[in-house]
DNA sequence: AAGTAATTCCCACGTTACTC
DNA sequence: GAGTAACGTGGGAATTACTT
């Protein structure tokens, strides 16, 4: 009797001990396909996110080019200058999700050896002028290069910065050919739009541009005399803008080649004032900006002012 | 279509600043 | 002082736009 009710709750233990077994095997497995349905609901999210990325910054880059184009326009048609902050990408965007899909979105208006449009142009030289204050510093450039690469990015034109250079450069050179010669530049020059950005951003400077020959030991002392002569107008605006008080050199020191080059361009209050002044205006308000300038001491500049009433 | 002017791009060169 | 990188400029070929 004694074996038959050992033998007896054996097997019920026994039996327990395996309905046990398979209720962990069970809540095992349920684990298990529970976590795989989360796996795979974590990479169908992955890849709708890396998707909603791709089209975000398909739509940022066409609104940006958008706006851009616009920001143009307009600008044409009031004469005022309107200036968007830069818009970053979103910090959420995970690198490999940003970076590669503007490659791609852009690759029409890729850094190619391709022309640039006129609105490119003028992009840049935008760019590069609202910068033109760090270029004062010394310094390499390359940086300041890659920073306007950047911001041309920004507003939906991808170019290197060795491009942006060499375009900079390019347009100045050539800016100084046409004024050498102006009366062979005629109207209809496509470029005449840049032309006058650039012809207001030199005819307004403090500093005259300079002459054609790269490098005249005797410039910068002609320079330094030119800016002392200036002196007033510096410290007028020097008071409304601190950033000018880093262009005005303490007394006798002169001024690099590499500098003079640069110093040719406006300071950012006077490029404000330029791009006003930009196409779209009015000739009575370019009249008014031009004896503003000689009552400063503008005038008696032979070089470079003279030419602008000839090509307008 | 041919000719010409305007514009752009590539490359070489000179100067400067910096490092060793 | 030599070597080197960065920078700015000029020359000239190539391309584009316009005229005849």
């Amino acid at each position: 009797m004694a074996g038959f009710f050992e033998n007896t709750v054996k097997k019920v233990m026994d039996h327990q001990e395996m309905l046990h077994r398979k209720f962990l095997e069970v809540i095992e497995r349920m684990d298990r396909e529970r976590t795989d349905r989360e796996e795979t609901w974590r990479h169908q999210e992955a890849e709708k996110h890396n998707r909603e990325a791709i089209s975000r910054a398909h739509e940022r880059a066409s609104t940006s080019n958008r706006e851009a184009q616009m920001v143009s326009y307009i600008e044409r048609i009031t004469g005022q200058s309107i200036n968007l902050p830069i818009r970053m990408a979103p910090p959420l965007l995970q690198p490999e999700i940003s970076n590669e899909p503007i490659k791609e979105i852009t690759s029409t208006k890729s850094d190619s050896h391709s022309r640039w449009p006129k609105d490119e142009v003028e992009a840049l030289i935008k760019v590069r002028s609202r910068i033109e204050i760090k270029f004062q510093e010394p310094g390499v450039k390359g940086p300041l290069w890659e920073e306007v690469s950047s911001l041309m990015s920004s507003m939906g034109y991808q170019r290197s910065a060795k491009r942006c250079k060499e375009k900079w450069e390019n347009i100045n050179k050539y800016f100084r050919k046409a004024k050498e010669s102006p009366e062979r530049r005629s109207q209809r020059s496509k470029t005449c739009s840049y032309f006058n950005q650039l012809d207001q951003l030199y005819s307004s400077s403090l500093i005259n541009y300079p002459s054609s020959t790269t490098y005249m030991p005797s410039r910068g002392i002609e320079f330094d005399i030119e800016k002392q002569g200036h002196s007033e107008v510096l410290e007028a605006f020097a008071v409304g803008k601190d950033h000018l008080a880093t262009i005005t050199n303490p007394p006798g020191e002169n001024i690099k080649g590499a500098e003079m080059s640069s110093s040719r361009f406006e300071f950012d209050g006077i490029a404000e004032k330029n791009e006003e002044l930009e196409e779209g205006s009015s000739e009575q308000d370019k009249e008014v900006y031009k004896d503003d300038k000689q009552e400063n001491g503008e005038q008696g500049k032979d070089d470079g002012s003279g030419d602008e009433e000839n090509e307008n």
